[in-house]
DNA sequence: AATAAGATGCATCAGCAATGCACCTTATGG
DNA sequence: CCATAAGGTGCATTGCTGATGCATCTTATT
């Protein structure tokens, strides 16, 4: 039982962007502090892009962008949006010649899988991105991604006519 | 996220083997009812063995049973046993010059994803296997297993001496 | 003994997540 | 208007590991 590395890859990009407020990101800034394949997170973010996480703008000096402020991101949104497959066990086909659960009707598991899934997501929809970024060692990790304050090291002046 | 086939197997083998009762089902017989690998089921059934929830014979005429009561066996326990990898996502590794999350400290996201996942795990600690067996159609299946009253077909007549 | 069951280890297959690569499109700046 | 820096897109490749198959052993019954 595991979540997919892009569903990961999608979080952490997601809590990078909310880290660094109204400043833009490149792709392969983020995936150089995260030390993650940078060809992986291209399609990551562009997947994040879509979906309306991110604001993305081409050409030089482009970047990425949180779409909208980090307490409108629901946690459960971007998990059930990146991860693909949600249906826990196989159990389709009805019962037949060609294979298929023979239970398939008496056995409650589906219902109680899904029952089980659904508490899984609600704990993950009581939370915003912004839960994610409110820990008391927030300063420090600022400062280990070159985030901080002084922005030293990080080649992303901030945005001209973007302030908040 | 999915569960391992490995799972889906032996809370199918622990479905069949409530369904069956008292009765003792061979691997073969159950791996051919559900139309799946039987070498794989066989793997399947022997940790199920270790972990106390069935109880093997070996030789002629042997088998496998519920070691305990359907009631007795909560689907959380027999999903914990058999999903080795419950951890969720990466995130392993203190941050440093050998990869990691450079995020571990900040963020959240570990705490929030436990949260979540014992959520789910305490759903399904709230069923136990007599749960699932308690369908309305519960005959039909029966039947179409060939488990029924009659139980023709099945060549493993009522174990002597075993009567509950 | 013969046979029918499970136990065990090793080899192999296969699916798909993960990664890499090539090339395209778009935008800015000089 | 060209060079450059960004993201967009599709396809090829890799690699992990869950899943499967095979061979052989042990145990128990008849």
């Amino acid at each position: 039982m595991r979540l997919t590395l892009y569903t990961d890859y999608a979080l952490r990009t997601l809590i990078y962007l909310g880290l660094k407020g109204d400043r833009r990101a490149s792709i392969r800034e983020i995936a150089e502090a995260h030390r993650i394949s940078e060809n992986h997170l291209v399609k990551v973010v562009h997947r994040l892009g879509r979906g309306g996480f991110v604001e993305t703008m081409r050409g030089r000096g482009g970047g990425l962008r949180l779409a909208r402020p980090a307490a409108e991101i629901r946690v459960g949104d971007v998990v059930r949006f990146t991860e693909e497959d949600m249906a826990l066990v196989a159990c389709f086909q009805p019962p037949g010649e060609s294979g298929g659960c023979a239970l398939i009707d008496a056995c409650r598991l589906q219902s109680l899988l899904g029952e089980a899934l659904a508490a899984f997501m609600a704990v993950l929809d009581r939370r915003t991105l912004a839960d994610l970024l409110a820990a008391p060692e927030r300063e420090a990790v600022l400062a280990r991604l070159g985030l901080g304050p002084g922005t030293t090291g990080v080649e992303a002046p901030r945005a001209p006519g973007n302030g908040e």
